[in-house]
RNA sequence: GCGAACGUGGCGGAAUCGGCAGACGCGCAGGACUUAGGAUCCUGUCCCGAAAGGGGUGCGGGUUCAACUCCCGCCGUUCGCACCA
């Protein structure tokens, strides 16, 4: 072999017979893998169909990087454990290809997309086989692929007509120098991330999907562990992005024009009513005045003519900041007064509206009632322009003043909420706004009553007259799908003077996106695709007049939405998903990805997957029955960034290592879930570790007369008696006993995750097995076993060298022997009054008296209790004694 | 600001139904082999101390025979969310 002799060449430690060279050992087995199908389930007839789905990635110019490469290798080494333990397992794979980042570096390039891809994922493909990942091939996916986002057109499709896409204006990030949309992502302090000008908003017709008609399901699921068995941390940032929160729609009219006190004027307002969402329904006596958003539509209704210019001068100032800034930029508070008045449903008393930017138009109505006394921000907002603000919950969690002054009510106050005020109505310094602890003031005939309770009295007092109703609201808003760029699946609509939004027929999708030379974007704000008359007109599918395409393409978070589904189906050209095979597949057995798609792409995954289930597509409405968020890789203690130059590039340490010791460090360098430290002294390490085991396994290949070979070692291993075989039980028990914790330690490690933990046992094992010089053949088979879904190649190479003819994956997982794994001895501590004074050996479970015999044979021990009385003894059992002495 | 996770040797990290702190690995020190060693093997390696012993898991308290682990109060790091009414 060709490679064999250079490398040997080069390198003449390698010309030693037998000597470990990875690189050809991985080139060897990886051929072998896809020649005889070793990673290709039988999709129809696997008996125990396990689905280990990873994060695909997004196939980026410079290729995977070591966060890709941890992440696939600790998802794969867990297919492995699985298959391992006999489940069929199908570990696919694709790529993210759509989206924002392609398109920007095809820009800078000045080269389509459409023809930068395949490169990339070509790099992307050989970095993946080369990491030795289980991968089924076959069923390899890119988003980008015609046959794929025809389905995921389709996709839309459903939703179209299900009613759970719908078509509104909403803001966009504007760069005005650039003339372009900007993605979220790509503005940076409220400044365009390319040309640094300040970003605006714009206002553009954009396609929505109504996740929030899902939003109390998606919620509910959470807590089915029958549904979904994933990591408390990822289901917490879930519950909070869903953000749901009870409490109260409150309805606040415009005055009646007849009693406006001064008539003479127009009352602003137009007899429309103010709808407010508040949790607080309790304050709603301290409401002393309203804000609206500035985009919310009754503004004009309320502004009266001299304040009208002021309020267009503040609503156009709001206007030309962008998304970002208005939320986390200057935090002070601004507003303008529209003039117009509402009314006060609880108090009757007319209360002024205002416009300000702190208020959202996205949550809850784009309407506020301001409650300054219990409202840090209402609060912030009166001070600053001069409004009242009143008590309306008194304190009850800290005693009153002692002195007991500034009251203003009369001293013969019974009534504990009137002492509550005698002893707080004064002045507030800062809003108070404790949710539980409080009682009522100054609110009627709720006075007296405890904020719980006046929630619910006041919301069904409200509710009585027709003044509001119990509400529960949702942080979590409509997701937009519209991008108005080019590299995207086109959205399939079809516009008509005639018949509106028209959906595309399925039977001609998909819409192709056409591969043109010019995809900037430009100052229109709508998609290149907008210049290409020949794909832009097309006649009307219900009148056949010509009419316009949907030139705005769907967000890539659409595209990762329904992967999972495609992977098992990707053969099948006629539908998205075949039933019998996502029958026998899916939900996804086991998830693993990234903390950092908790939130957004876990929750549209959900989502796509519970609409399908209800339209009858799916019979399952939670895709992923586990997930595990894997950790993040950062560099001598820092964060990898091309600035800091710290940027591990895989491929150089695998050419050095080879792939098995690499895949070894990566999982051996922290926990799997918390990520870790890479260090490049730290490789070593588990490469010496890999030596140490060729070695053993070259020595127990090579029978010498110490070791004892078993008549049919394969027939033991293969039905799995391995453990419990009686050569095994018997012979050199220390190492016997080793060998069974070891097994225990390892499988236990694996199914947790606890990937370190198992590496550090088999290392021990190996020590041992070292120290005794035992080459113990059903011993060293169960360590590459164990070996085997961290370094597979090594433990093919290995297994065959033992003489076997089948891959290492189509045997089974080692098992231990609980009544192996304790031994017949053990070291019990004993301490005197808590500290260590000594250990004694004594049979398991030995009595407490035995115990307490043999501490006081220890010369240490008696030094430390002679001549004292023992107060107290403490036994656990196998563990440690204590006596206490006076 | 809110939420979550975390804080252990020179370093990565073990050990949390409370029960020997520092497994395993890196690094370092000494030794063996060697023409050589950035290979391999052996020994040692939390701190103070010659030893006996003492101290030690971010800091300060508490519960307990016993606390890295539980409780209270601080400090710090990281990650999410960020005017959510």
């Amino acid at each position: 072999m060709k490679t064999t002799e250079s490398r040997v060449k080069q390198n003449p430690e390698a010309a030693q017979e037998g000597s470990y060279q990875p690189d050809v050992v991985e080139a060897k087995w990886q051929a072998r893998w896809a020649e005889r199908h070793i990673n290709e389930p039988d999709l129809d007839r696997a008996a125990r169909p396990f689905y280990n789905l990873m994060m695909f990635p997004y196939p980026s110019a410079e290729g995977l990087h070591v966060g890709n490469m941890f992440a696939f290798t600790g998802a794969d080494t867990y297919g492995r454990f699985k298959r391992l333990q006999g489940y069929d397992v199908f570990e696919p794979i694709g790529y993210d290809a759509f989206g924002i980042h392609s398109e920007n570096y095809a820009i800078a390039q000045g080269i389509n997309p459409g023809k930068l891809i395949p490169r990339n994922i070509a790099n992307f493909r050989r970095q993946l086989r080369r990491i030795g990942g289980m991968f089924d091939w076959r069923h390899e996916l890119s988003t980008t692929d015609p046959e794929y986002y025809k389905w995921t057109q389709w996709i839309f499709l459903q939703l179209f007509k299900a009613g759970k896409a719908y078509k509104k204006a909403a803001a966009v990030n504007w760069c005005p120098k650039d003339k372009t949309v900007l993605a979220n992502e790509q503005v940076i302090n409220g400044r365009c991330e390319r040309c640094d000008s300040i970003v605006e908003q714009r206002f553009l017709e954009q396609w929505f999907f109504r996740i929030t008609d899902y939003a109390d399901r998606l919620l509910a699921n959470l807590d089915d562990k029958s549904k979904m068995d994933w990591s408390e941390s990822t289901v917490l940032a879930q519950r909070n992005w869903l953000g749901r929160s009870e409490g109260a729609e409150i309805h606040f009219p415009a005055p009646h024009p007849e009693r406006s006190e001064e008539t003479s004027r127009p009352s602003a307002g137009n007899g429309q009513t103010i709808k407010v969402f508040t949790t607080r329904p309790d304050t709603i006596f301290g409401a002393t005045f309203m804000v609206l958003a500035p985009e919310h539509p009754l503004v004009d209704a309320f502004t009266t003519q001299e304040h009208r210019a002021e309020v267009d001068a503040y609503r156009k100032m709001v206007a030309a900041k962008d998304l970002v800034s208005r939320k986390v930029g200057e935090r002070e508070k601004t507003g303008v007064f529209t003039g117009g008045f509402a009314v006060n449903p609880a108090t009757g008393q007319p209360i002024p509206v205002w416009i300000a930017d702190y208020v959202l138009m996205e949550y809850g109505t784009g309407a506020i009632m301001a409650v300054p006394g219990h409202d840090e921000r209402d609060f912030e907002f009166a001070r600053r322009y001069g409004l009242p603000i009143v008590r309306v919950v008194a304190d009850t969690s800290s005693r009153p003043r002692p002195e007991g002054g500034g009251g203003i009510l009369p001293a013969d106050t019974s009534s504990r909420a009137q002492r509550e005020i005698a002893a707080q109505d004064v002045p507030l310094e800062e809003a108070f706004t404790d949710n539980e602890n409080g009682i009522l003031v100054h609110s009627g005939q709720f006075d007296g009553l405890a904020v719980p309770e006046a929630k619910r009295a006041i919301t069904a007092w409200l509710a009585e007259r027709g003044a509001g109703k119990a509400v529960v609201n949702y942080r979590l808003h409509d997701w937009t799908i519209s991008r108005q760029r080019y590299w995207g699946p086109p959205i399939p609509i079809i516009y008509c003077d005639e018949h509106g939004a028209v959906p595309v027929p399925e039977k001609d999708l998909p819409v192709e996106l056409p591969i043109i030379e010019d995809f900037k974007p430009d100052d229109t704000g709508v998609s290149p695709l907008a210049r290409h008359e020949e794909w832009y007109y097309v006649p009307c599918p219900v009148c056949g007049k010509r009419a316009r395409r949907e030139t705005d393409v769907s967000d890539t978070f659409l595209d990762s939405a329904w992967y999972f589904l495609r992977y098992p189906s990707t053969e099948f050209d006629d539908r998205p998903f075949d039933p019998a095979r996502t029958r026998k597949w899916l939900p996804v057995t086991s998830y693993i990805g990234g903390n950092e798609h908790a939130v957004l792409h876990l929750l549209y995954s959900r989502f796509i997957t519970m609409v399908l289930h209800d339209l009858g597509q799916l019979d399952f409405e939670e895709p992923f029955r586990k997930f595990r968020a894997h950790g993040l890789i950062v560099k001598d203690g820092a964060k990898m960034s091309k600035s800091r130059g710290n940027v591990v590039i895989p491929d150089e340490y695998i050419a050095r290592w080879g792939a098995d010791t690499f895949r070894m460090y990566l999982m051996f360098l922290g926990p799997f879930q918390e990520g870790g430290d890479f260090r490049d002294e730290g490789i070593s390490g588990p490469r010496r570790f890999l030596e140490k085991v060729w070695k053993l396994v070259t020595e127990t290949a090579t029978p010498t007369p110490d070791s004892r070979l078993p008549t049919d070692s394969r027939l033991v291993t293969r039905d799995s008696r391995l453990a419990t075989d009686s050569g095994l039980a018997t012979r050199d028990s220390r190492l016997t006993i080793k060998y069974h914790q070891t097994v225990k330690r390892v499988t236990e490690g694996m199914e947790q995750l606890h990937y370190n933990t198992s590496i550090a046992a088999l290392m021990e094992f190996v020590n041992a097995l070292r120290e005794e010089g035992s080459t113990n053949r059903q011993m060293v088979e169960g360590l590459i076993l164990m070996l085997a879904p961290f370094a597979p190649h090594f433990a093919e190479e290995s297994w065959e060298r033992l003489g076997h003819d089948t891959s290492i994956f189509d045997v089974r997982w080692p098992k231990w022997d609980q009544s192996l794994v304790v031994e017949d001895q053990v070291e019990v501590v004993i301490q005197v009054s808590g500290k260590t004074r000594g250990r004694v050996s004594v049979p398991r479970n030995a009595e407490q008296g035995a115990v307490v015999a043999a501490a006081q044979e220890d010369a240490a021990v008696r030094r430390f209790t002679e001549g004292k009385e023992v107060r107290k003894v403490v036994y656990v059992p196998n563990r440690l004694l204590n006596l206490v002495v006076g």
